[in-house]
This record gives structure tokens, sequence and C-alpha cells, in this order.
DNA sequence: ACACAGTTACTGCGCTACGCAGATAATTTG
DNA sequence: CAAATTATCTGCGTAGCGCAGTAACTGTGT
């Protein structure tokens, strides 16, 4: 296997993802950035302030600002100031909101779950390692990118 | 491995593929759909023409005009209609503007390699075949979603 | 040969996400 | 306690998107 060969087939790989996360994003009646700061809000470790937001999905704190605005009048999360620290908004997550996501996302997991369960012990060990090093690698790509601009 | 963990670790890594995305366009000063757009012309059979993009998109085909628009005002595709079917128009890629695209890709891409050539042959092997499982099995997912909406 | 349905791409319009710059409130620093 | 810094929000202009309607072309049936 060649690498060149992986690099080609890793772009058609993203190209996919994006498309995908477009459907799911058409299919809830929601914008793609809203549905990716929602995934963001289950995959990745809280607590979530609006900056965190900002941060996480690259837009400019005004627009995370909107960003929440949106999530929060749709019922996907209610905005807490922060106690110890007034400036700050802590955003959490409604999981009853949350149901029709994670149901679309458990439906559509059926597929993935077969392709998984399709491997061996090692090879799921292999792909679980994998994803945790290119998560890992593009976070570096992406400061980089945002660094030097 | 438990397959939970797998399908946690994918939503990240799903999550993380489209703040790639989101940095590579901020940094070539383009809209992600406009970048999408170039990486489906490098990396999906051709030949394309507007309608065909606003499949691969997902847009509809006024907006796959402004798209295409954009684009070639930018320089980077040509227009031409098609000789057998005048209602047509093939969209090409201009090489020599992709440059910077593809650049900018090589570049990073070193990161890329270096983590591929970490792998034996057989693992490379599994993780491009898992690609090309996955590309698929997004392909159906997708098209079940806009399917039923 | 010709009318008509279907296909492909484009245009006008309204909506809304986004970045930018400035405002406001709270905290930290000297 | 004043000044600098941090976290969030607001006003405004730009631009991408969907929708609905339009124009050009193709193919089909009579």
């Amino acid at each position: 296997m060649l690498i060149d060969d992986l690099q080609q087939e890793s772009r058609r790989y993203l190209a996919s993802y994006v498309m995908f996360n477009q459907a799911v994003a058409d299919h809830l009646k929601l914008h793609p950035t809203d549905v990716q700061c929602l995934n963001l809000l289950t995959a990745e470790p809280g607590p979530f302030t609006t900056g965190r937001i900002a941060e996480l999905t690259g837009l400019t704190s005004g627009s995370a600002t909107r960003l929440v605005d949106r999530l929060e009048k749709a019922g996907y999360v209610v905005r807490h100031r922060d106690k110890t620290d007034r400036r700050r908004v802590r955003v959490e997550p409604v999981p009853e909101a949350m149901r029709d996501l994670t149901e679309l996302w458990s439906e559509l997991s059926q597929g993935w779950r077969a392709m998984f369960a399709d491997y061996t012990e090692d090879e799921r060990a292999l792909l679980y390692r994998h994803m945790q090093r290119t998560v890992e690698l593009s976070r570096q790509q992406i400061a980089r990118l945002r660094g030097k601009a």
C-alpha cells in the first residue's frame, strides 16, 4: 500500500465526512455549524463557555454568541452565568432536546456498528488508535494554519 | 475495544475533520463550500457539470451556479458548453490555479505522511480499506437522509 | 414537421450566518 | 482604586443559500 494512495483516499474520506455532516444538518433542519457545535458538546470534555465554543468551532466571539443564541432559542442548550467569574457564561446541553440528534445518530450508527463488528479485536484497536492520532494531528495542523495565516 | 468507544471516537473524528476543512478554507480565504468543491473536483472522477456539482455538494441548482461563478471568477475553473448537449456546461479545474491548494495540501501532508509511515504494510492496507468502506457507507447514509427527509 | 413535456443552467429576491469593530460588564494587576 | 485585561454581547455590512420563476435546449409522440 503506497502512502500516496492513502493520502488520496484520505482526501475523499475527508470530503465524504463533510458531506455527511451537511446531510445530517439538512435532515435536522439545522445549520451545519449548529450540528458541529452540538457534536462537540457531546464529544468534547466540558465545561463549555461561549469563548470555548468559539475556540472549538473556529468562529469569532461575536458569531459564537449568535450560535449560542440560536441553540438556546431552539432549546438545545441553556445559559448559566458562572458564579465564580461572572463574566463567563456556562453553556450546558439539554439532554432531552438532544434526543432528535442522538436518535438520528444511533439510527445511522447501526450501519457503522455493523461495519466495526466486522473487524477483529486487534483491528478495532488499530482503528481506534488511528482516530486518536488523527484527531491530535488535526488539532496541531489547525493551530498551525490559524497561527501563521 | 468496545464498539461504543469506537463510535464515540468516530464522532470526535468527524468533528475534527470538519474543523480541519474550515481551517483550510479560512487559510486560503475561501468559503468552506468552495474548498469542498475543489476537493471533490480532484478526488472524484469527472467529467463535471454544474448539475453534478450540485449533486456532489448537496446544493440546489441555483446555488451550484453561484458556486461555479465564484470559482470561475477566482480562476479555479473554466466553463465549457457541452458540444453534444448544449444545455450542459462542463466545469473543468485549472491545474495552475489549484497550485495554492495542492501546495497547502502537500505541506500539511507531511504530518500525515509521517503518521502513515509509522504503520506496517498490513496496517496501512487495513486503514485504506476502512476508508473506502466508510466513504461508501457515508454515500449510502447521505442518500438515505436525503431520500426521506 | 411540430407541439409539448422534461432537462439543464441561470436570475431575482429574501433570509440569515459570518466577521469586524466597538460597547459593556467583570476581573486582575500595579 | 485606577488602568489594563478578559468574556460576552450588539450594530452593521457582506455574502452564501434556498426558493421560485425563466430561458435555452433535447427528445418524444402524433
